[in-house]
DNA sequence: TAAAACAAGTGACATAGATCACATTAAGGT
DNA sequence: ACCTTAATGTGATCTATGTCACTTGTTTTA
């Protein structure tokens, strides 16, 4: 079950096992129901989640109590809300599970320990992180700007073909930012 | 002129003179005028800039040959294709001065350099500035989703008064995702 | 196993925003 | 100062997508 994680920073900053279990150390466990709340607009986020088993969204309620999905995360992904986490602000986003889920969680306190004092070279790896997930907002917003309901879903079909068969069309329409009629008109 | 970037850094980690000195040494300077290139779709991304003076942009061209802005930078931003600059592949962005410009670029062998060996806390400065970008791109995502022109148009108003000054409707509207004939129909 | 809640498809209609086409005015370059 | 090119506004359509309404089938769960 750690494994998982292990994998992950190996692939970017190879640990010792001793190195590893300091990292966990700085880490809690967490289960989670089917459609439990992990994080509700307006409280502080204490947390960000490495997910080991389930499926979560982080997703935002607009003033029309519509909701816009932000991510979706599976085994391997990490979820937050970003903007509430590091700015330590209230969060803006809701965070729910979408299956039961399991995850690994970790304070910004602990994060900051971890890397400054204990680990340094695993700062590293959160700066690889965070540059990826910037990467795949940037295109993300590119792709909201440049391309039609189809292309998008097209684009996400091929891009997360593991996640989409988790996933009803209601919820990849919310992700697509267009509505499930529309989606389901589009496919085949 | 060296100031601007001296401080943006000492607001996140304080460096001595020396220190900044060592920073500054793994930069160069470039020099371009209105209109000019600095990057190109299909090139490699040698650099990161950080702009001193002036004004540029960063957009992606679609195959109907529509430009999407991705970014602007002005004084004190960062600009870069980051797909391209992290992950060593061709660019997806052209980069080009909307006013003569002025910056301090490097590559990502001497910031790799930089933060590993010489200064490990340049790092922590890259990673804040990485969270933040992302953290703005989050926003842009959840503005694209859940806002109409302009509510869009609005918000930009509010989030960059002074950067608004110095853009063209047409622009401002390439950036928020509308037609300039929308854009146009808005304002009062 | 019945009832309730959810998922998905589809018709009819509404509408925000795109596109096309000009006109006017303002900058820049030589 | 003159000519070209850019910027802006505005009318007249067109269209992709949203919204509302209803149906049917499928999971949950009590």
């Amino acid at each position: 079950m750690q494994e998982i994680l292990k994998n992950q920073i190996d692939k970017i900053v190879p640990l010792t096992d001793a190195e590893f279990q300091v990292v966990l150390s700085y880490f809690s466990i967490g289960k989670y129901k089917k459609h439990q709340y992990i994080l509700q607009q307006g409280n502080s986020v204490p947390y960000v989640h490495f997910v080991v088993k389930g499926l979560l969204r982080s997703f935002y309620l607009d003033k029309s109590g519509k909701s816009h999905i932000l991510q979706f995360a599976m085994e391997d992904w990490w979820i937050t809300d970003n903007q509430g986490f590091y700015n330590e602000q209230n969060a803006t986003l809701n965070i729910d599970c979408l299956e039961d889920a399991q995850t690994y969680y970790i304070s910004l306190e602990n994060r900051t320990k971890l890397c400054s004092e204990l680990l340094p070279k695993i700062e590293f790896f959160f700066l690889q992180k965070m540059t990826a997930g910037s990467i795949a907002l940037q295109n993300r917003v590119l792709s909201l700007m440049s391309k039609n309901s189809e292309e998008r879903y097209t684009q996400f079909i091929q891009l997360y073909p593991n996640l989409i068969q988790r996933l009803s069309k209601t919820l990849v329409a919310s992700y697509l930012g267009i509505s499930r009629e529309t989606l389901s008109r589009l496919s085949p």
